[in-house]
RNA sequence: GCCGACGUGGCGCAGAGGUAGCGCAACGGUUUCGUAAACCGUCGGUCGUCGGUUCGAAUCCGACCGUCGGCUCCA
């Protein structure tokens, strides 16, 4: 079963489900200490969403944070009056009337978008109305457990070219103990957040001076990459993909011819200029007009097909400076990118074949949670490039393909690439923000504009398809993400550091380091730690390091020839010989 | 980019007009130890940057840089 989505906006809760009601009314509980705290306040809108609420106001001037605490001690006063919350239902003139005379202009605005046959209600508590479709609880008193987090701007209608105005973000919940836990989840959550856990793990850092967004991995963040990077080339090797290397800058030609610079430019970082040779170079935000120039380096045989080019390209997107976010979103980034060429009769069986690929990927890290969208063309927009006829047969080929592999997903209008439609997988992070990871996407246009060609059986020219796709999306936010997930607690195959050598005293240290060896001819990540610390110390600091197997060493195991295992989180496993050891910690690759 | 908040040694924090402190980390020494923090000592900060107010600024003001929460956009 799926369910269609306007502008990618989740309308998924359901107005009949108290606690979205609840939340609703909150909304209106805020809108109203307001009104009473700030005259001449105007409303925007202020609805429901998945953990709490908000509400948009234009303020008469800017408030301040500290300000949201007066404005829930107003909130609480209200719902102690217990006002009685009534619907009434006005004529569109009436409602246009009341809302004009009150100078509530985006009310007025609302009200002439509403559809003709639409029945225009209010709700009154106390002398405060506001224009809403509700339902809401019976009175204010109903409304207790509830907060206000923080305060943002956020455009009228999500457009910046609309006026800004001060959103006020909320949570409510049917009991005290729910918003305690809601409130304790929070706080959780933030203990998993990747930028902190990338710096206490020695993960990854950022400098301001190398620049913003420009993230750089530390020796064991660029473990983790490797270990990734390592898991995919196998994969694709098995799946017929060959690999290439393509630089990251680029002739601006190149991209003018793609379409990039016309219809990606503001996304792309200033273009270079080779004032003694006369030529405009562009750092890459796409692999794939460089792939496109391999695929066309020589003349395509249907018997070639498909060819899958496969890269992990660096690219670099300008994105706004308010946007970056750990490396959720960064400026220059790793793609485990690939892009096939096919047969229109390949299309089909290639796209199932990258859907595969995803959600192997996805399950082989634990990702199970996620949500696949499957993202088409707004009509109204001009970014794109290419024939309504691609278009249309890009986005059924999608459609058509996710409905034969039964998959559940969420048609999201405007979420197309601007050569072709495209099928994401999205996952949440700690704090249950949505993040585009895999993604795989139908192009009829590249092509064309490249005019590429192979040589079907008929001995005629024809132009293949490209399928773009990246399972993990980029290794960067895939990894940010795997941090959030795990908290940092990576299971064995992933740890940068899989095993930490305790010896207890310094006369230990030459048998440790012989295991160590041992532990690292057999693939095994191991190091030891010898240094002038009492045993106890360094377990603690292994098990805050999230190494996930500790062996320690002292006189008993030397005599025996054997070595105390134990399992991060779980404590001593007791004593193994080397050769179970190394069977263990061997066995521990595959789960 | 826009709205709001924040910026003090590597990290976490205190200091609210009178010349910067605490814990952890780091470093040195002692200790040689059986499953989550041994003991003693030492080093370390142009208080994001620049400018202004003041006899005097980490503390007040302005601009810029960076970070965080959103908006817009996206891997």
């Amino acid at each position: 079963m799926w369910t269609t989505t306007i502008g990618g906006n989740d309308l998924s809760t359901d107005s009949s489900d108290p606690v979205y009601m609840l939340r609703h009314s909150t909304a209106h509980l805020l809108a109203q200490a307001v009104g009473e705290l700030y005259p001449g306040v105007k409303y925007a809108i202020g609805p429901p969403i998945e953990e709490g609420f908000y509400y948009d106001f234009e303020f008469p001037q800017p408030i301040k944070e500290e300000e949201l605490l007066l404005i829930e001690n107003r909130m609480h006063e209200i719902s102690g009056r217990k006002l009685p919350i009534e619907r009434s239902v006005l004529s569109r003139e009436m409602a246009i009337a009341h809302e004009t005379a009150r100078n509530q202009q985006y009310k007025v605005e609302l009200i002439n978008d509403l559809p003709e046959n639409e029945e225009i209600s209010f709700y009154r508590q106390g002398d405060w109305i506001d224009l809403c479709r509700g339902p809401h609880v019976p009175d204010t008193g109903h409304i207790k457990h509830f907060h206000l987090l923080h305060i943002a701007g956020a455009y009228w209608r999500g457009n910046e070219k609309n006026k800004m105005l001060t959103r006020i973000y909320g949570t409510a919940w049917p009991t005290q103990q729910e918003l305690d836990d809601y409130l304790y989840r929070l706080e959780e959550a933030k203990k998993r957040d990747h930028r902190v856990l990338g710096r206490e793990l020695g993960l990854f850092m950022f400098s301001s001076e190398v620049g913003q967004g420009l993230p750089l991995w530390l020796p064991k963040g660029a473990t983790l990459r490797d270990t990734l990077m390592d898991f995919m080339k196998k994969e694709q090797l098995n799946r017929g993909y060959q690999g290439v290397v393509t630089p990251h800058i680029a002739n601006a030609k190149l991209y003018m011819k793609s379409g990039h610079l016309k219809n990606y430019n503001a996304k792309m970082f200033p273009l270079m200029q080779d004032e003694a040779e006369g030529e405009t170079y562009v750092l890459k935000p796409m692999n794939c007009p460089h792939h496109i120039m391999i695929y066309a380096n020589e003349l395509r045989s249907y018997r070639d097909l498909p060819v899958r080019l496969a890269e992990f390209g660096t690219v670099y997107r300008y994105e706004q400076s308010g946007e970056l976010t750990g490396m959720l979103r960064v400026r220059g980034f790793t793609q485990d990118d690939s892009h096939l060429f096919v047969t229109p009769e390949q299309l089909k069986p290639e796209f199932k074949g990258v859907v595969d690929l995803m959600l192997f990927t996805l399950n082989r890290l634990g990702l199970t949670d996620y949500r696949v969208r499957v993202g088409v063309r707004d009509p109204k927009d001009d970014k794109y490039i290419g024939t309504d006829e691609n278009w249309k047969a890009a986005e059924e080929a999608i459609l058509l393909a996710v409905q034969e592999m039964g998959m559940d997903y969420e048609v999201s209008e405007g979420d197309a690439a601007f050569y072709g439609p495209k099928l994401d997988l999205m996952v949440r992070d700690a704090l249950h923000r949505e993040w585009q990871m895999g993604t795989v996407q139908v192009d009829y246009n590249l092509p064309e504009r490249f005019e590429l060609e192979y040589v079907a059986e008929d001995g005629q020219r024809h132009r293949p398809i490209m399928i773009h796709r990246a399972p993990f999306g980029s290794l960067d936010r895939m990894i940010g993400l795997l941090v959030e997930h795990y908290a940092g607690a990576f299971p064995f195959w992933l740890a940068p550091q899989q095993v930490c050598i305790i010896p207890i005293a310094d006369r230990h240290n030459g048998y440790a380091q012989e295991l160590k060896v041992r532990l690292r001819d057999s693939g095994i990540r191991v190091e030891v730690d010898g240094r002038n610390e009492k045993m106890g110390k360094r377990i603690r600091e292994a098990e805050m390091q999230k190494v996930p197997v500790m062996l320690v060493c002292g006189d008993r195991d030397i005599e025996a020839g054997t070595v105390s295992v134990r399992r991060r989180g779980e404590g001593d496993l007791g004593a193994k010989s080397i050769d179970e050891t190394t069977e263990y910690l061997l066995g521990l690759l595959s789960s």
